[in-house]
DNA sequence: TGTACATCAGTGAACGCGCGTTCACTGATGTAC
DNA sequence: TGTACATCAGTGAACGCGCGTTCACTGATGTAC
């Protein structure tokens, strides 16, 4: 037996070992089944194998669990963002974003049901935002107010379309590509 | 005391007059403030002063009372599609739709809490579908398979980015002419 | 090497709550004669 | 004009359920000495 036989054993240990992780993983797939609204601890502590009163320990309540996801999902965002070159790829980038991470994405759209003014949180998302304004900046003209609202509602109307099933990339197409296509169809300056 | 007295005194008369629509417009206000998903029948029934179990009566169940709501949008958007001009004012009524009628708009996006196959449903989504095409038909370029979700790109994100509180008409200009400006940004073919 | 102790992670019982749905019922209304 | 009857609208009690949160607790681990 190694020396690790304790824990492979079937019956599970006391502790979990990455308990919070666990929870968290299990909450996405719940909002990607049915929305930030329809989450359950109950049911997360059931996925995790572990008693219901345990994500209490890890997240207080349920806002505190949301504020984590959402806070994590500003750091991906963010961090694509920064990646992105140009204007148009972090158009691409945030549609990217928003289709692979539906669940933190949904998250994100849901303000009321988060501890919103949670530090951590403002803080991911301001810095997200600063990424964003530093190309629109670089790149619009400023007189013309309308043109990062229809940059930013064309991408975010893609994400919604395509997390929503109405659009789907094409065959051979992934949703990158399918992303430049579309934002190809700005005006350009 | 006139002949109506007995209808306007304190206590209810045990038929309510319009119970069916009382509870819609209630159900609409609080899928406004709480989305689809949280919708309660026993606090529609509060709202309306009526016993908890006479929703059922009317919708047989929750997911009956959606359907209606859903089928009631999709009607209202397929005439204001039809009334419509030409493809961009389209795409303005559709803005002006989802943002003059929140509720209805988040339900008919909410497809897993209907009766998705009812009859009425089907016959008022199919119709609003079949306004949209003949008009995109008349304006797009057939070979460019991206335009068309453009199109619809642009307008159902401003609409969400409305909705969500991220965008917001600036001072004397309202929604519908924030949506010409927006579509304005699309390329002409 | 052993032992005492602090700390952390997870348990399980209990609470009170609001919910959707069912069901036999009663009040009100309209219609046929 | 009256009366019997069918139909419709809404009632209220009851059901079983899953939920979030609290709380005193126990198991496991790490650390100081």
């Amino acid at each position: 037996m190694s020396r690790f036989g304790r824990l492979t054993t079937v019956t599970r240990p006391y502790h979990h070992g990455d308990l919070r992780r666990a929870l968290l993983d299990a909450a996405l797939a719940q909002v990607a089944g049915h929305g930030p609204a329809a989450l359950s601890l109950r049911e997360l502590a059931r996925q995790a194998g572990v008693s219901h009163a345990a994500p209490a320990h890890h997240f207080g309540n349920k806002a505190g669990l949301l504020t984590a996801i959402a806070t994590e999902g500003y750091r991906m965002l963010a961090s694509a963002l920064a990646e992105a070159g140009d204007f148009q790829e972090q158009g691409v980038a945030y549609v990217v974003f928003a289709t692979e991470h539906p669940a933190h994405f949904a998250v994100m759209r849901a303000p009321d049901l988060l501890h919103n003014d949670a530090p951590e949180l403002t803080a991911a998302r301001d810095d997200a935002g600063r990424h964003l304004n530093r190309s629109v900046a670089a790149r619009m003209d400023p007189v013309d107010e309308a043109a990062p609202i229809a940059a930013w509602a064309l991408v975010h109307g893609l994400a919604s379309l395509i997390l929503e099933g109405n659009v789907r990339p094409g065959p051979g197409e992934d949703v990158a590509s399918l992303a430049r296509a579309v934002t190809g169809h700005l005006r350009a300056e």
